[in-house]
DNA sequence: CGCGGCTTTGATGTTCATCAAGTAAAGTGG
DNA sequence: CCACTTTACTTGATGAACATCAAAGCCGCG
């Protein structure tokens, strides 16, 4: 399932690394590989050590914990060029998380310790890494802190408005996750998410159809995200 | 209220920067200035533009965002050597957080353009703070993740705990926040925080005096915040 | 002294989770 | 390909958890 790496090195450096030097750049190629996953498929397993530092190519994937009791708590959902390896990467020997995809996907990895040795060797490139690492992680804590302060109708609206805007750019969209996965995401129950579904869709503010969401009031669903 | 600093340098080597070379820690001594607070004082409003790198030397303070109605949340509540810095510090140009003292602190802090300037030369060093800021940042998440887990009965339990381990090492302590500021930290109303901690006290599990607390059963409220 | 902020308790009501039950959809094995 | 099982989705009824509102005491500070 590890391909070899053959994304053009414009988009890494564009994405990433605009600090690479030339060298750098086809060291990084070389030793590079893509991995493609299914929709479904665990990625990385909570505990598992840490081999890759790796960012989302294409797809959609979920970070996750699972708790004592079996039960998921979803981190955050990962968009293409974010990274999935966070800052524990460098400071964890052990993810402290899992992840699986949403949709299918590609990851591109790197070794770590050869990761770790271009940081060293090349400051600019380590600067440029922090700067990227910490906005998504920054988005993380941000995006946590938002949905915290939301009554469970704000909390749905928001996620919606995040899928129409922040990911699909479209008010008609195919849910990348279950109701359920929407709930651990929220910090809700799948019937508490289900219901708001249905309040919102009787409030003409949506349409649905299964997975599919149409997006017909717009600034309705901003209002109750601010205000819920 | 900035002297000039006058931590050792081994405490500084120890703490975080294995990897200074001695000219740079000599550089950054040289920079670094330190800056003493009172409890009340706020530290940082958000939206400032960022100045300096920091971090706590001592004393407590609290790092924390106002939304439009003017309540606070509390993102972190943050100990000696963990950076005031988070990682935004590398991305962003403006705070995204405020922070004011709970107890008169001291920080230590350097410019933000010569820590860039010195990360960018040294690798090793870039790494070395990567890996720290990586540290914090996880911490939070995982924090924010514990709390949202839990029941009101949880949270307090989470929250007196941490306290009495994470932060004085010892069962009897003097809360550094208020009855507000725990609500505010774990998503809470005053009222029920204050419920909360009564209902401990009827139960015994803990003597109240103000804003001293005292931990009598121990086991209990672990399993209060494990399971609840 | 009096004002404002912090703390506390009680009464009330809303929100939301839980439980239960049923339909639809999707995967599984013969 | 179809019976079978499992998982996802949906709705309603119920009750518990929790926020909100109200009132009063306390303390520090100008």
């Amino acid at each position: 399932m590890a391909t070899k790496c053959d994304c053009d090195q414009y988009e890494l450096r564009t994405a990433f690394f605009q600090s690479f030097r030339e060298d750098e750049v086809s060291l990084f190629c070389e030793e590079k590989v893509e991995k493609a996953y299914s929709r479904g498929d665990i990625i990385i397993r909570e505990g598992e050590g840490i081999k890759y530092f790796s960012y989302l190519r294409s797809g959609l994937v979920k970070l996750y914990k699972t708790d004592a009791a079996g039960k998921d708590q979803i981190i955050t959902i990962a968009c293409p060029f974010d990274f999935v390896s966070l800052l524990g990467i460098f400071s964890e020997t052990h993810h402290t998380y899992s992840v699986s995809a949403l949709e299918d996907s590609i990851l591109c990895c790197i070794d770590i310790s050869l990761m770790k040795g271009i940081a060293m060797k090349n400051g600019r490139f380590s600067m440029n890494l922090m700067e990227r690492l910490g906005a998504v992680s920054n988005k993380i804590i941000q995006e946590s802190l938002e949905i915290r302060k939301r009554n469970t109708h704000g909390k749905v609206a928001y996620i919606l408005l995040k899928f129409s805007k922040g990911i699909y750019d479209s008010l008609v969209f195919d849910l990348p996750v279950s109701r359920r996965e929407i709930a651990e995401n929220l910090g809700m129950t799948t019937e508490g998410v289900i219901r708001t579904l249905s309040e919102f869709r009787k409030e003409k503010l949506i349409r649905i159809n299964g997975r599919e969401i149409e997006i017909l009031d717009d600034a309705a669903l901003e209002r109750i995200s601010s205000f819920g």
